[in-house]
DNA sequence: TTAACTGGAAAA
DNA sequence: TTTCCAGTTAAC
């Protein structure tokens, strides 16, 4: 029989004090007369449980045996109300204010601090903000344990190289005053800037060297992108230019044990840089000096959890109360970004007119869309004559990229003759049919519209947006024999191609980088893109088409099959986001539209929606829209206020949350700021 | 999960 | 009035 390790004792006498830490958190507390600590025995715990009316910290009495390890932002066990929870430890007190016996803690769970002071707090700020509970954000922003993990010692940081002032003022040269906020970001400062980013901008190398320079002025930097594909970029980006010892990548479908491992490192300060997806923007890291986030447009930065939060809401919370710097880029701008530079709290970062004619030529092919409804027949021809001899030529000198809208868009109605929009005389919001019988209905706030007529050109007839099937890549291999033609899409999705010429169809948000870029980048049927029922319709359009037409090659062209006259393909080929933006902003400002408005939606049983409205004591100058019928037996309402109301908007509606859930009434779903209606 | 509380009914 | 029990509530 094999007796123990002949090393084990000797270990044990070795490093006894390292044997008996890790024992220590295990233990349980077994009576509750052990004694507790001598310094600050009291803990303030934030309990996880989901009910909003206990959204406060509970007083528990620290054992002697934990005096030292119970510190802020570990994870504890407690008892409460008859069986043991997770909970926080956010604060050490040498008294307490609750009236009656304190329970002491049950168990630590393990003596790390996970849950840094200033997540804590950004954590209150977000809950508030997005009408939610601390421990709702804190199952967002904290990852599990991972025991196992937690034992083995992280890596050691590395001291930061040598910052390249000239590298990174060559990659950012032609976007503006791009050297000036290189220059104060190493010099430790704080600007804060909205990057529009010229076509053909490899992004993620700019990202990496203003990380670089905030690296140089002693602080560490947070980049959040919408993808796991981005991730990759910037990943690699950042070990070019950094080296691989400077940043982790934290992702939700890296697991347990890595994600943990790589939040570990952070947490412990032994990285300073992070890139990831949106997640990763409660990532902790020490000195923050600088927050990125790329794209902020792309849904997949908001939160499905709740409360909702959207990455772009959190990093820039996080630039204020840590006093970062930050940079909102991408190559569409959102409504957001635009009022941020609008009012005054960053500056733009664009390249010159001139410098944008270098980068990239835009032209606009196919009829007009008055013309297409008098013709069906011309939109047979999805790829006009102009476009197919710009793949054609081309194809001489690399690869092109053909952008086809995806297949299964939820139809809402638009006018038969000139496909604007169908939208609420009363609330602006999106028109759809029940039936074939019932009048067109508003999807926001249920006013039916009899007798409905197009306000732009009078026309009475409606009809939803029909998807073609997409056979774009079989056309382009008839059109083009010899040419290899691959696609990208839906579940198969490329990452990247060679500079070799091949034609590469690809729906938005797959198109696969090109080495070098490419050649020239078609957009078809971009019309389909504007008949889709939703808060942001252009705004989205226009950002799928700039994100494509980004891929180009400097010195490439884009070729827009679609409508000259529409303001969404005019901003494209001018390459003018901030000027759409603007003008987004100007109309959600007249229709009462976020970010305008301050704009919450409650969903849930119908009962439940309808005195979750009576319990609401909304601020002066709310209006209530519906409630209408909404998804399985549920009713939803929209909330909306002027945006300088909406902190007390979401006051009043966190006040109804405390309410049902001490009451025991049945949820119901609250979003402040839903990215789409 | 459970101790503490509530209110109603039975016992005195 | 007291006692007992079932159901409800708060939760350190």
């Amino acid at each position: 029989m094999p007796g123990p390790k002949p090393d084990e004792p000797g270990e044990q006498e070795l490093l006894p004090g390292l044997v008996r830490a890790e024992v220590r958190p295990t233990r349980t507390v077994k009576s509750a007369s052990e004694s507790v600590a001598e310094v600050d025995p009291v803990a303030r715990v934030l309990v996880d449980v989901p009910l909003a009316h206990l959204d406060r910290t509970f007083d528990y009495a620290v054992p002697a045996s934990m005096g030292v390890d119970a510190r802020p932002g570990v994870r504890v066990k407690v008892r409460f109300a008859g069986r043991d929870v997770d909970g926080f430890v956010l604060e050490r007190s040498s008294a307490t204010d609750h009236d009656g016996a304190l329970t002491p803690l049950r168990r630590l769970v393990s003596p790390e601090p996970v849950l840094l002071p200033q997540i804590a707090a950004l954590a209150a700020e977000l809950a508030a903000r997005y009408a939610g509970t601390r421990s709702d954000v804190l199952r967002l922003a904290v990852p599990g344990r991972h025991a196992a993990t937690e034992k083995k010692d992280s890596v050691a940081s590395a001291p930061a190289p040598p910052y390249d002032v000239a590298a990174a003022a060559a990659v950012w040269a032609g976007h503006g005053p791009a050297a000036a906020f290189l220059g104060h970001l190493a010099d430790g400062g704080s600007p804060r800037a909205v990057w529009s980013a010229a076509p053909g901008t490899e992004w993620p190398l700019l990202i990496a060297h203003a990380v670089a320079a905030t690296l140089d002025g002693g602080r560490g930097a947070l980049v959040v992108v919408p993808d796991g594909k981005d991730v990759a970029r910037v990943d690699a980006a950042l070990s070019v230019v950094l080296g691989s010892d400077q940043h982790v990548v934290l992702t939700a479908d890296a697991g347990p044990a890595r994600r943990y491992r790589d939040f570990l490192a952070v947490a412990r300060g032994r990285r300073r840089v992070v890139v990831g997806t949106r997640a990763a923007a409660f990532a902790p890291v020490a000195g923050l000096g600088l927050v990125v986030i790329w794209d902020d447009g792309d849904d997949l930065h908001a939160e499905p959890r709740a409360p909702y939060p959207h990455a772009r809401e959190t990093l820039l919370l996080r630039a204020e109360r840590e006093g970062a710097a930050a940079l909102v880029g991408g190559f569409a701008m959102s409504v957001e970004a635009g009022q941020l530079v609008r009012s005054g709290w960053a500056h733009l970062l664009a390249a010159s007119r001139a410098e944008l004619r270098s980068r990239v030529t835009v032209s606009v092919t196919g009829a007009g869309e008055h013309a297409l409804a008098r013709d069906p027949l011309a939109r047979a021809a999805r790829v006009p004559t102009e476009a197919h001899h710009a793949i054609r030529d081309a194809l001489a000198s690399g690869p092109v990229l053909v952008s086809t809208p995806r297949s299964g868009y939820a139809a809402a109605l638009a006018c038969e003759r000139c496909r604007t929009p169908a939208r609420c005389r009363v609330c602006t919001g999106p028109l759809a049919l029940g039936s074939a019988a019932a009048p067109p209905a508003c999807r926001w706030c249920g006013t039916t519209h009899e007798g409905w007529a197009c306000p732009e050109c009078g026309h009475r007839g409606l009809r939803a947006p029909v998807v073609g099937e997409s056979r774009t890549a079989e056309e382009l291999g008839r059109a083009f024999p010899g040419t290899l033609v691959r696609t990208s899409g839906g579940d198969r999705v490329l990452a990247e191609v060679d500079a070799e010429p091949a034609i590469v169809v690809a729906t938005p948000g797959a198109e696969p980088v090109a080495t070098g870029g490419y050649a020239a980048v078609v957009l078809l049927d971009t019309w389909l893109a504007l008949g889709v029922a939703h808060l942001r319709v252009e705004e989205e359009a226009l950002r799928r088409w700039a994100n494509a037409v980004g891929l180009v090659r400097p010195g490439g062209r884009a070729v827009v099959v679609g409508d000259p006259a529409h303001p969404a393909v005019q901003a494209l080929v001018r390459w003018d986001p901030a000027g759409f933006a603007d003008r987004e902003a100007t109309q959600r400002r007249e229709a009462h539209l976020p970010p305008a408005s301050r704009l919450a939606t409650i969903t849930g049983e119908p009962g439940a929606v309808d005195d979750a409205l009576t319990l609401l004591v909304a601020p002066a100058g709310h209006e209530v829209l519906g409630p209408v019928p909404f998804g399985d037996g549920e009713s939803r309402v929209v909330v909306r206020v002027p945006r300088n109301r909406g902190p007390a908007l979401s006051a009043a509606l966190l006040e109804v949350q405390r309410v049902r859930s001490a009451r025991k009434l049945d949820a119901v779903r609250i979003q402040v700021d839903p990215p789409t209606l």
